[in-house]
DNA sequence: GCAAGGTC
């Protein structure tokens, strides 16, 4: 048997077109974790087996282990010396297995990742996969290549290398010190803001080497404007009027901040009452057509022209790119291989019904190559791969489409040419001039017509020539401030300052307007909320290094001496942390800086919230704080205690907790179908019984509380006695998972059972005065008797009777009348397969973690 | 609940 080959690229597309090309075409694919091309062909000169696959990106991703990640038990500053742990990106895609699995066997691993640092490092999360390192006599290749053409990719094949460790390494680095510096900040300043101040109105107040440094830049342009002193100017304008045209002159000293000294210049030319023509220039203009369309140049156009954010434009795109009508919309080059197929891609778009004139004119007057532009040797340049139309791709995309079809049909025309005649003309010793414009060619601006050079007609002037002023303008105007950054401005600056990526800089951008630190307006301008300009504020005055887009530049300088190999990694990583560190202890220090600002904008949690339930250890009343993160404030006892999220609170008719005497909270999730359910808040957020799963808590981790706003419910309380627990609530298994369906105490008039686990709903009889749990246990099924006051009018029961008393499973009206309604549906059949075991008495098994094991078969829904 | 970087 031939020996095996592995091929390995960083996304599936690219795997598809390698093994498209090596293999000519003949190849069998299969599906995996991601889709496997199998061929034969010759590797090294000898005959092999290729197997291509890919990764979906970074295999692995750093993190903090498992004892740092509870946010009370850490001390922020810990992280810095913290170790760290790489773990599966998408645990749930099982891509290590998939490699693991494909590598058994193979002789020769061959890597395609991205031509980029990030590539390379991923390079070695798959060598670390395929267990490829630690094994002698298979051997590890990379393949470079700057386009996924045939040209380059048997260029690649034939001038294998060895990856880059160095590389590799350098994004470790910048892992390792974004994970630490990031979150020591964010964890300090979330908690040391969220608990001091009531309407801040994030969850989490962030901070981070890219993300600080955007709002830095909104923030900067809002103190523009806040400060800015507007100042009055004038300006002198002579009249004219010549040959059948008006014309308005421009003065040369453009604007005075002098009104006197103006009024001057207007007397003298006023004395002289007539302008002598003393110049006369002619030139010709070339404006160029536009290079090929990278991602960053998109995200501008889709913000300032379409009216697109870059999340939604790069979602548009993406959609474009998988349907076929546009090439990968991630890249960074702006110039196209030389073997670039321009006639092929124009007569993909010589049908289209808009612009299929202008290409057909293209390609029979002959298309000028793109103006040169940079090659990032990643992809070429965004370009219509097929013709659409508005119908197909819907408003949005056919938008950003029209816009990507004419800037490539642009790149292709040729330059747009004009006449630009400027006369120059002296009036009492003050000189002014006009300006004419006439197009020549209009080249690329007929397709992309919002570039135009407008036409302005001028009579003809000859030099030495006089003319009459018909009168003299002096207008009063003041200095405007500039405008709030637009988003597209704020890209070119997160460019131009090296500040993320192109895939992540609509991120950035995303993250500060999700933390409420900058809202969109009309625009698409970027203006800064009172939160993101006081944190902005406060690290000018502690340490203003922390949010300038210096930052950035110097990780990105420090880990660059790693990937040269001019400086050891972790003597690297390690400098670097010690600076933040010191950074951070000083920042701790100062924080009252900052919080002075704070003080100024944000309410104090004493007097934030409305007063809602009484604290059960001092029997004052707590507050209640809606925004986020939600919670109550007892002010005597200065303690929090969060509230689940997203949805209503409201006091549960004074009724208190058994354990701790807190009064009883109803939380109502949103939407109609929201279930309730009551809440002790200390037992919320202090779960008296150990290993249940926090309603709301990261189910991946185990039950240890994990975030602010997981906890306890009624409904998980496995107490016995309180007639609010799970115990005496409880009414049935789930059918659709381990959880139990439990009474929704304030559902009336239409009462429901809901999963305390998953979504599962169930609709109880319609209309019910009331309906309660008893003590009481079907003896057929073990599920909990329920007692139902029916409605006097609309009773089902004979001769008017409303009370009625039975199982939802076993008595033949009650089971009549209940209907699932999130769920599978059922049918009673089989019923009394199995013993039924309900597991309202049952005691607090079986539900924590690992104990699933343990439970007893039981009657459930799911039995029927 | 935290960063930034891949990609879907």
């Amino acid at each position: 048997m031939a020996p095996k080959v592995l091929m390995v690229a960083e996304k599936p597309s690219i795997a598809l077109a390698i093994a498209s090309v090596l293999s000519g075409g003949r190849m069998s694919s299969r599906r995996g974790s991601t889709e496997v091309h199998e061929f034969d062909g010759m590797f090294l000169g000898f005959p092999v087996h290729y197997k291509v696959t890919s990764v979906i990106g970074h295999v692995f991703s750093v993190d903090f282990p498992a004892r740092f990640q509870d946010w009370n038990a850490t001390n922020p500053l810990d992280l810095f010396d913290a170790p760290i742990v790489k773990t599966e990106s998408t645990p749930k895609a099982h891509i290590c297995r998939h490699l693991s699995q494909e590598a058994r066997g193979c002789g020769h691993l061959v890597l395609w990742l991205d031509c980029d640092r990030e590539g390379e490092n991923i390079c070695f999360e798959v060598i670390e996969c395929t267990g490829f390192q630690s094994t002698a006599g298979r051997k590890v290749y990379r393949a470079r290549f700057s386009s996924v053409t045939e040209k380059d990719i048997l260029k690649a094949m034939n001038s294998l290398v060895e990856p880059n460790k160095n590389e590799a390494q350098a994004v470790d680095a910048r892992q390792e010190i974004d994970l630490k510096v990031g979150v020591s900040f964010t964890r300090f300043q979330t908690s040391y803001f969220n608990g001091k101040y009531g309407n801040l109105d994030s969850r989490v107040i962030s901070y981070g080497p890219c993300q600080t440094p955007t709002l830095g830049f909104c923030v900067r342009r809002h103190l523009q404007i806040s400060t800015f002193k507007p100042e009055k100017y004038w300006t002198l304008h002579p009249y004219i009027i010549y040959k059948g045209y008006e014309l308005k002159l421009d003065w040369q000293r453009h604007r005075l901040f002098d009104s006197d000294v103006t009024q001057m210049f207007r007397n003298f030319v006023k004395e002289d009452g007539f302008l002598k023509v003393i110049g006369i220039s002619e030139k010709q203009v070339s404006k160029g057509r536009p290079s090929g369309l990278n991602t960053v140049n998109l995200l501008k156009v889709a913000s300032s022209a379409l009216g697109f954010g870059p999340q939604l434009a790069m979602q548009l795109a993406e959609r474009l790119y998988t349907q076929g009508f546009i090439s990968y919309p991630r890249t960074e080059s702006t110039a196209y291989p030389a073997s670039f197929d321009y006639k092929g891609t124009l007569g993909a778009l010589v049908r289209n019904p808009v612009w299929g004139d202008y290409v057909q004119q293209l390609l029979s007057d002959g298309y000028h190559k793109p103006r040169s532009g940079t090659d990032a040797g990643d992809h070429p340049p965004i370009t219509p791969m097929s013709s659409a139309t508005e119908d197909v791709l819907g408003h949005d995309a056919w938008k950003l489409y029209q816009y990507i079809c004419q800037h490539f049909l642009g790149t292709l025309s040729p330059d747009c040419k004009y006449t630009r005649i400027k006369i120059e003309f002296e009036s009492g010793g003050e000189s002014f001039n006009c300006v004419g414009q006439h197009v020549l060619v209009k080249g690329f601006t007929s397709i992309m017509p919002w570039l135009a050079v407008p036409e302005i007609n001028m009579p003809q002037f000859t030099e030495g020539q006089k003319i009459d002023i018909s009168r003299i303008e002096v207008d009063e105007g003041s200095t405007q401030p500039p405008d709030y950054l637009s988003e597209s401005e704020l890209i070119s600056l997160m460019e131009e300052n090296g500040i993320g990526t192109d895939a992540s800089i609509p991120v950035h951008i995303n993250n500060i307007c999700e933390r409420n630190y900058v809202q969109v307006q009309a625009g698409r301008r970027l203006v800064p909320t009172a939160l993101g300009i006081s944190l902005i504020r406060g690290y000018q005055l502690i340490d203003p290094d922390l949010c300038l887009p210096d930052i950035r530049s110097f990780i990105e300088q420090q880990i660059a001496l790693v990937a040269k190999g001019q400086a050891d990694h972790s003597l690297v990583v390690e400098h670097v942390i010690e600076q933040f560190k010191r950074k951070f202890i000083y920042f701790v220090k100062q924080i009252e800086n900052m919080d002075a600002l704070f003080e100024a904008e944000f309410s104090p949690l004493s007097e934030s919230g409305r007063v809602l339930s009484k604290c059960g250890k001092c029997l004052r009343y707590m507050k209640h704080i809606p925004s986020q993160p939600s919670r109550l404030y007892c002010g005597t006892c200065e303690e929090i205690y969060y509230t689940p999220p997203k949805g209503t609170i409201k006091l549960y008719k004074e009724l208190t907790c058994p354990l701790d005497n807190f009064e009883l909270l109803i939380f109502s999730m949103r939407g109609p179908e929201g279930k309730s359910f009551p809440f002790c808040p200390y037992c919320y957020n202090n779960p008296p019984f150990e290993g249940i799963d926090l309603f709301g808590a990261s189910k991946s981790i185990g039950s240890v509380k994990l975030w602010k706003g997981a906890g306890m419910p009624c409904f998980l309380c496995p107490h016995p006695t309180c007639q609010h627990s799970m115990i005496s609530q409880g009414v049935c298994a789930c059918p659709e998972c381990d959880g139990t369906l439990v009474l929704d105490p304030v559902s009336a008039p239409r009462w429901r059972l809901y999963c305390n686990m998953c979504n599962c709903l169930v609709s109880l009889p319609e209309g019910a005065h009331r309906i309660s749990t008893t003590r009481d246990h079907c003896p057929e099924c073990d599920s909990t008797i329920i007692e139902v006051d029916f409605n006097k009018k609309t009773t089902p029961l004979k001769d008017g009777a409303t009370l009625h008393v039975g199982c939802i499973l076993c008595d033949e009206l009650l089971y009549s009348l209940v209907e699932m309604k999130h769920g599978k549906s059922f049918s009673r059949n089989a019923r009394h397969r199995g013993r039924g075991r309900g597991r309202g008495r049952r005691g607090y098994s079986g539900r924590g973690r690992g104990n699933k094991k343990q439970q007893d078969p039981r009657m459930s829904f799911r039995d029927f």
